[in-house]
DNA sequence: CGTACTTTTGAATCGCATCAAATCTGGTGG
DNA sequence: CCACCAGATTTGATGCGATTCAAAAGTACG
C-alpha cells in the first residue's frame, strides 16, 4: 500500500477530492485483481504492467476478454453485484484501485466528472466497436492492416507485447501472424521495425 | 414530426424536462439518419424498425457496425465532433429525435440522470465485450451457441431479422449458418421454432 | 402473377488451425 | 562468464471447416 503519483490522465479525469482515495499497490506477476462472482468494491487503475480480463468458454479454455497496459481495469464494474471475468495480472503490476463507493457518491455530486467519464466511456464504446468490425473480416491480412490503421497512429503501430499476444488479440494463431507479416514484408506493404508495424507511404 | 408516446425505456432514462424535447418521426427503408462526417445535432432513438450504422471497409465493401431496431442508435455520438459512420434505416422506421445540446445541458444538470446514463453506456460497453468474445471463436457452431447463450434469455433466442442477416452479425457466411443450424437440429442440440431458436434442457 | 428476397443444397477451393520441430531470445543461476 | 531454461519466433506439412460460386426451391408482397 504506496501513495503513488497519480498519472496525468487520471489527474485530469478524477476531482481532486477523489486523488486521496486512490491507493497504489505491486501485483505479481500471476496474482489476480479480482475473481468473476465477486463483489466489486475497486475500481482498478494500470499503471504500469498488464492485466487481463479473462473468463472459462465453452470449452474450459481461458478466453481473454481485454487486455490492459495503462488504464482502467473494467470500467463497467462500476454499477454491476458481481464480477463477470477474472482479472489476471500477466506481468508485474503497479495498479491504483479507487473505492467504487467514493466513485458513486462524487459522480452523482460532481457534474463535471461525470461529464468527463461518459466520455470516456463513450471511447471505450466506439473502440469496442470498431474491434467488433476487425473481428468480423476474415483475412489475417486484413485484420493486421485494419488494426494497424484504427489503433495505430499515422500508419504506425507498436506492439505492447509480442507478436504472439497479439495473434490473441486479433483472434488468429500466432503462426498465422508471423506467416502475414513475412509475406507482407516481402511484398513491401509493411515494414516491422523494432515492436513497430509501420505501412509504408504509396508514393 | 409528431408527438409521439414515449417507450418506457426512455420514460424511465430521460428525466421530465427532456420528455418534450423528443421528436418522432418516420422514416421510410433506404433513408439515412445520418451520415459520416456529420456534425451530430441530434441522438436518435428507434422505436421500431430497424437502423443499422454502417462504414465502408477496406475494399470498398459495406460494413455493418450495429443493427439496432429499439433502442438509441450512436449513444456515444453525445461528445464527438463528427459522425464516423453512416445510419441507414433498412425497414421503416419510428424514431426519436432528442437534442444533443439539451442532453448535455441536462446530463450536467441532473446528477441522476447522468448516474443512469452511465449504467446504460456500460450495459453497452460489457455487450460489445461479450460480442468481441464471440466473434474470436473459430467455429460457427460455438458462435452461433454462444449468442443464444449470452444475448438469449433461458436458452431462447428471438432471431430479430432472418438468418441471412444474423449471418452477418456473426460474422460467417449465410450458407455456413444454415448448414450448422440444421446440423445441430439433426442432432437434437438446437430446436428452431418460428423465429426462435433454442437449446433444448440436456436431460 | 411476377418480382425480390430468403432459404436450402451441392461441389470446388482455399485459408487458416493444428501439430511438429528447429532456431532464436532474454533472463537466471551456478 | 557460460550453461541452461522458458518463452518467443520461424518454418514445414497436413487436414478441416468455412468461403465461394452456382442453382434450385420456397416465401412475401405489391
Amino acid at each position: 500500500m504506496d501513495r503513488v503519483i497519480l498519472p496525468d490522465k487520471l489527474q485530469q479525469l478524477l476531482p481532486p477530492e477523489l486523488h486521496d482515495a486512490c491507493v497504489g499497490n505491486h501485483y505479481p506477476k500471476g496474482n489476480c485483481l479480482f475473481r468473476v462472482g465477486h463483489t466489486p468494491h475497486h475500481m482498478f487503475y494500470v499503471v504500469s504492467g498488464e492485466v487481463t480480463l479473462e473468463r472459462v468458454g465453452l470449452h474450459g479454455d481461458i478466453v481473454v476478454l481485454q487486455r490492459t497496459r495503462g488504464g482502467f481495469v473494467s470500467e463497467a464494474s462500476l454499477n454491476v453485484s458481481s464480477y463477470h471475468c477474472d482479472a489476471m495480472v500477466t506481468s508485474a503490476t503497479v495498479a491504483l484501485s479507487i473505492p467504487i463507493i467514493e466513485m458513486q457518491k462524487t459522480l452523482a455530486r460532481d457534474n463535471n466528472f461525470a461529464s468527463r467519464w461518459i466520455t470516456m466511456i463513450n471511447d471505450e464504446v466506439r473502440r469496442l466497436r470498431t474491434q467488433c468490425e476487425r473481428l468480423r473480416i476474415k483475412s489475417v491480412k486484413d485484420r493486421l492492416l485494419h488494426l494497424i490503421l484504427t489503433e495505430g497512429i499515422d500508419g504506425q503501430y507498436s506492439v505492447p507485447s509480442g507478436l504472439k499476444t497479439l495473434a490473441g488479440d486479433l483472434g488468429v494463431s500466432h503462426e498465422a501472424l508471423y506467416r502475414t507479416i513475412a509475406d507482407l514484408q516481402k511484398k513491401n506493404q509493411l515494414l516491422k521495425v523494432q515492436d513497430k508495424l509501420i505501412i509504408p507511404k504509396s508514393p
